[in-house]
DNA sequence: CGATCCCGCCACATT
DNA sequence: AATGTGGCGGGATCG
């Protein structure tokens, strides 16, 4: 049989004529069945090999056994080799469609043949574009590898691709699973929005100007922007499985390097990128260091990751002529605009409604989409309800695997709130500048979205944030991290105060916290941004709604409409212009109103700040908690796309004013806005805290990436519990380094204490907590320090400390301590599910690793709380 | 001769 | 240690 394929295929058509099998693995059950292929009848016949279904299902059939697939490989070699030549025949058959000319050329396994394009074709001809929500296709790198006749190592490079785009999911070892591109259109339009981000300005730039900017600008923004770019993946929320594996590990360049790479599509006017030009973005690395290797190297990369998208269709070679001569370039082919979705063919996606409630600002609907593509199903705290959820809450829904996409649309609510917390802090701040970085702190309280969420894949959108510079990804995850711990619940905890250092407390039910300094760091860079931005927001009202949002969006969402948009950026450019001022927080009163605000028009979002020091109460403490949440999925839903796009300016909460007020008074001061949740959202409570004063500044000149720790995010249902203390940086006196610069960025302290019943939370914007930070806060402010994370244990036993170092960071140091009872017992993230939720805190097992620690935390989060009940709830509800 | 990019060594991660 | 992953760059081919 083997035979019989290779034959077939040898002969194929250089093109993509060859028949490849399609059917073989849809089954979920690991083995393979050689069931028909129902597929076929589903998929979009676009492949050329349709024709030759039959065979290829034979094949498939055949497949399964060959287990002895080196046995295979060598004789599909030798066979291609050889027999190509031989056997056109085969070919004829199916080549029928098309004659292609060159048939003769096919002969030899010149080397086209074997080209990653040709076998990413291959390997996408075996599977439907679309695959039926209910069944799974699992991948078997053996089986494709020796039904494909190349050695694995060439699968991994297709496989990093589509996982890049979220077509597949790293299930286990060996084993990838197949999601179609009902998602693409979700990713893509993810991407989008963090390349505009990341890149917009920088493509605008190029494209602009052309290379001789390209140079400067290059170097620029190796400055500013790279050192964000790097580190964390771009990964972004994805919809469904994620494959948990995957994040830690290294680099794996490859997958971050496509989604950049796809990104500058996206974010291109003119949707053509210069090898050249992507390269040099690309190119992170250190930012002198010898280019030109690595230069090469890129692009052979790029080649890679080309010929994978090629194959995907989503773009095509061309080359550009310039003054200098003609430049290889590729050109997006594939949708541009991402709406919805774009992709799926089926009605039943969940995307494919916008959620009733939402409609609104343009910026609302993409946002949701954003999330969407998410798609709502987890994000407990926001409780995203979708009734839709459909395909890919299938996959991460599934109990067993270990994987959650959950958290994607964790972070993707995560995200939205931090964009629009940015804003409003921004807008607040006299600096508009925007937005340093946030980090967020979730503290789900699913373990599910530690293990998923991947620092990096959040974190990506927060740097987006940071509009135009590059933010510290690194920090930006790690931060995340802590928050998770801190997530961790505390039965109520009373506020609790800390003498040296400021911190604040405050007992809440569920609450999120943001901390967050602005900086403008990075002013200048923003400026071009900005300037795109506003354009762009003034541009395209509603269509590109949710585009322009979230370029501005990240650091502000304004609101769809113009005006909005249009304050933004004078502030960003007032900004800029005073690059000097403090990062006060002012907050414009409508402008402010909060996410969470929308949330709760009705509960009233209580929005406590005092500056002073660093006291918040919570007035609110009451919180209505998260109880409202179990009730009202439905309101959920609405709030949550009320969240998503609590961009909308258009609902000042009485809070929200009140806090602008407040934080009006003292700019300077840290200032935290509080909000309770109500029904919807009523879980979450957001806390910002602007400190940062002047240091934020300060940073900004120090160059650090720009990062503050802006906020602290903590689900409400782990914070419920406990008592939160925030400190902000610049309160802190060690790090009371002039430069709070750095210090904004320092650090962010979590500690949870496991006391008995309460286990207060401290979050420290300081680097105070930090050792090192805090003995020389002004050099370290001027290096960026690495960003860490240290958790340290309280207690002994109970507590773990992980320390988390992102390079990529800049520093902020992150402190985390975590503190739990005795009781919690460390949880594998896989158990995690429900099952265990008190387990949480306990994962002690891997210190080092942030992804353990994550996971851990999510863990903790996830007590009986209300939040995880949602989640419950809305998982099951859909299924 | 430059553009492409296959091939597979080898390091690092996981089991 | 074995095996899975995947970075990386030499050098072969293509055009």
């Amino acid at each position: 049989e083997n035979i019989f394929d290779q034959s077939r295929m040898a002969p194929k058509t250089p093109i993509k004529n060859e028949p490849v099998d399609l059917s073989k693995q849809k089954g979920c059950t690991p083995e393979r069945n050689p069931i028909t292929p129902v597929k076929i009848a589903d998929r979009p016949q676009s492949d050329p090999w349709t024709p030759t279904a039959n065979l290829k299902m034979l094949v498939s059939a055949a497949s399964p056994d060959m287990r002895d697939r080196e046995k295979k490989k060598e004789l599909f070699r030798a066979i291609e080799n050889s027999e190509q030549s031989n056997t056109p025949d085969s070919l004829q058959y199916d080549m029928v469609d098309d004659n292609m000319v060159d048939e003769f050329e096919k002969q030899r396994p010149s080397r086209k043949q074997k080209s990653l394009g040709l076998l990413c074709q291959k390997f996408l001809a075996r599977y439907p574009s679309y695959p039926l929500s209910t069944e799974k296709t699992t991948i078997s790198l053996d089986e494709v590898a020796s039904i494909l006749g190349v050695e694995r190592r060439r699968i991994y490079d297709i496989v990093n691709v589509l996982e890049s785009l979220h077509l597949v999911s790293h299930v286990a070892k060996n084993q990838y699973c197949w999601h179609g591109r009902h998602n693409l259109s979700q990713t893509l339009k993810t991407l989008q929005e963090a390349g505009e981000l990341q890149y917009g300005e920088l493509m605008a730039f190029f494209q602009h100007k052309e290379q001789d900017l390209e140079y400067k600008f290059g170097e620029r923004k190796k400055d500013t922007i790279s050192h964000s770019q790097d580190r964390p993946l771009l990964d972004f929320p994805e919809p469904d499985c994620s494959s948990a594996s995957a994040s830690s590990r290294k680099d794996k360049s490859l997958r971050i390097m496509s989604q950049k790479f796809v990104m500058l599509f996206l974010v291109s006017k003119t949707k053509i990128v210069t090898l050249d030009v992507a390269a040099k973005i690309l190119i992170e690395e250190t930012q002198d260091s010898a280019d030109h290797s690595k230069f090469k190297t890129k692009v052979r990369r790029l080649y890679d990751i080309a010929n994978v998208l090629t194959s995907l269709g989503l773009i095509k070679k061309v080359h550009v002529t310039e003054e200098r001569g003609r430049k290889p370039a590729f050109k997006w082919i594939g949708p541009v605009e991402f709406p919805g979705k774009t992709d799926e063919p089926r009605g039943h996606s969940p995307t494919s409604n916008p959620l009733p409630g939402m409609q609104r600002g343009a910026c609302a609907p993409h946002q949701i989409r954003g999330t969407g593509k998410q798609r709502f199903t987890r994000h407990a705290s926001f409780n995203i309800a979708q009734p839709c959820e459909g395909t890919r809450r299938k996959v991460s829904s599934e109990p067993n695997s270990p994987h959650q996409k959950r958290p994607d649309e964790y972070r993707s609510n995560m995200i939205n709130l931090a964009a629009v917390c940015r804003q409003k802090i921004a807008e607040d701040t006299r600096n508009p500048g925007i937005a340093s970085p946030l980090s967020l702190l979730p503290v789900p309280g699913d373990s599910e979205f530690c293990v998923n969420t991947l620092p990096q894949a959040v974190f990506p959108v927060v740097q987006a944030d940071v509009p135009s510079l590059s933010l510290p990804n690194g920090v930006s995850s790690q931060t995340l991290h802590p928050s998770m711990p801190a997530a961790s619940k505390t039965e109520n905890g009373k506020p609790t105060l800390l003498p040296n250092q400021p911190f604040l407390c405050f007992p809440s039910s569920s609450l999120f916290m943001l901390c967050g300094s602005l900086q403008e760091n990075n002013l200048r860079e923003t400026l071009p941004t900005t300037g795109d931005v506003g354009n762009r927001s003034a541009e395209a009202p509603t269509a590109v709604p949710p585009a322009a949002c979230q370029k501005r969006s990240s650091q502000r969402c304004t609101s769809p409409s113009a005006p909005v948009a249009d304050e933004e950026p004078a502030a960003k450019r007032q900004t800029m212009e005073e690059s000097d001022v403090p990062l006060s927080l002012v907050v414009p009163k409508k402008s402010f109103e909060s996410p969470k605000a929308e949330s709760t028009p009705g509960s009233g979002c209580t929005s406590a700040v005092h500056p002073e020091a660093f006291h918040l109460d919570l007035t609110s403490p009451a919180a209505p908690e998260a109880a409202d949440k179990d009730s009202t999925k439905p309101l959920d839903t609405q709030e949550q796309e009320k969240w998503s796009q609590n961009k909308d300016p258009d609902e000042p909460s009485p809070g929200k004013e009140q806090i602008s007020k407040e934080n009006g008074q003292q700019p300077f001061l840290p200032q935290y806005l509080y909000v309770q949740p109500t029904t919807g959202l009523s879980s979450c409570n957001f806390l910002f805290s602007a400190n940062q004063a002047p240091g934020s500044i300060s940073l900004t000149a120090s160059q650090l990436p720009s990062l503050s720790v802006p906020y602290v995010m903590v689900p409400s249902a782990a914070l419920a519990s406990f008592p939160f203390v925030c400190s902000p940086t610049t309160a802190s006196p060690v790090s009371s380094v002039p430069d709070g610069s750095f210090s904004a960025a320092t650090s962010m302290n979590f500690s949870m204490s496991g006391l008995a019943s309460t286990t207060p939370v401290f979050v420290g914007t300081t680097a105070v907590v930090t050792p090192k930070v805090s003995p020389v806060p002004s050099v370290d402010s001027q290096q960026p320090t690495h960003p860490t994370l240290h958790l340290s244990p309280v207690l002994p036993r109970s507590c773990s400390a992980v320390k988390l170092d992102s390079p990529m960071c800049m520093g902020h140091p992150v402190t985390l301590l975590k503190l739990q009872q005795a009781s919690s017992a460390p949880l594998t993230p896989k158990n995690i599910r429900p099952a265990c939720h008190e387990a949480f805190f306990k994962t002690p097992g891997s210190l080092g690793d942030p992804i353990t620690w994550k996971k851990n935390a999510g863990t903790q989060t996830r007590n009986a709380s209300s939040v995880q009940r949602r989640l419950e709830i809305s998982s099951t509800s859909p299924d």
